[in-house]
DNA sequence: ATCGTCACGGTTGAG
DNA sequence: CACTCAACCGTGACG
């Protein structure tokens, strides 16, 4: 991480736009690139208003086409290699029958069961790294592995969970806007699911929760209503237009400069995030 | 003028 | 716990 000398300031490009080499841009920034092409803004002109490049704008607007998601794809990691769905489903089966057996006897019966061959069991370590890290929490198992899996090959357009994850990208705005009482706020374990998928886009990093503050002070544009947004996805676009009217030129602009003013407060989540990316410190 | 595509330098996170 | 490496990112340039 590079964060020693410009963190959060991100670069600029050639259109005066804010980004981060390496990072997604803000969830808010995709939302207006596919919200603009629904209004018939052509891609070039989406491009140098929101000072995305237009390279970006077309690959945005190329997934949500594809896939009716706005979201970045699930960055980093690697998928399982050993470590499948079925064999974690076989290891917590194991481990709920018998909570004393050892690693090495479930890899045995990872074997003796045919569950896997020798050249793909895993090794007793992995096993008990499975142990520690998913069965530990059985709870939230279950919505780990699709959730994961959605994500990781968000090749699959239709599903629902697919949409899992914006609460949690966009969660940050709804924990940084002061949730008036009466709205319906995202329950925090549903708003920061803990197998976040990654934290610090721009959004974070820039303190692009500054301009969604200033946003939210004009219309109600916070989590709720992207998750709405998300629901209705492609057909039901419609409901999106007053919001689109309602963030007009003003927060947009604001929007789009969003990290040339303060980011230095955001000591951004990174590297931590995993748990609770947005804890936001009120304060 | 517009847009699809891709090399590039970058970040991330499961293994 | 440090490392690896394949996934993704947006930009910028080319056609």
């Amino acid at each position: 991480m590079h964060l020693s000398t410009e963190p959060a300031f991100g670069e600029v490009n050639q259109l005066g736009g804010v980004f981060v080499n390496g990072r997604p841009l803000p969830n808010a920034i995709r939302l207006r690139i596919v919200e603009l092409a629904q209004l018939g803004i052509r891609p070039c002109d989406i491009s140098r208003q929101l000072r995305v490049s237009h390279g970006c704008v077309s690959k945005i607007l190329a997934r949500y086409n594809e896939t009716g998601s706005i979201l970045p794809g699930a960055i980093g990691g690697s998928k399982p290699r050993v470590t499948t769905p079925t064999v974690v489903k076989h290891i917590r089966t194991y481990k709920q029958r018998d909570p004393g057996i050892f690693a090495w006897e479930i890899r045995d019966r990872l074997l003796a069961d045919g569950v896997c061959d020798k050249y793909n069991v895993p090794s007793v370590s992995s096993i008990s790294r499975i142990l520690r890290n998913k069965i530990g929490t059985l709870s939230q198992q279950g919505h780990y592995e699709s959730h994961k899996q959605q994500q990781q090959q968000q090749q699959h357009p239709t599903s629902a969970l697919q949409y899992n994850h914006i609460y949690s990208y966009t969660s940050p705005m709804a924990a940084k806007v002061p949730t008036p009482p009466g709205m319906h706020s995202i329950p925090s374990s549903m708003a920061m699911p803990r197998t976040w998928p990654s934290s610090h886009s721009v959004t974070d990093i820039l303190g692009i929760r500054s301009i969604t503050d200033q946003v939210s002070d004009t219309s109600p544009y916070h989590s709720p209503k992207i998750e709405e947004w998300c629901s209705l996805s492609r057909n039901g676009f419609q409901s999106t237009q007053h919001m689109l009217n309602g963030l007009e030129k003003g927060s947009l602009e604001q929007e789009v400069k969003y990290s040339q003013t303060d980011s230095s407060t955001v000591a951004g989540p990174i590297g931590t995030s995993q748990i609770r990316p947005y804890s936001v410190p009120d304060a």
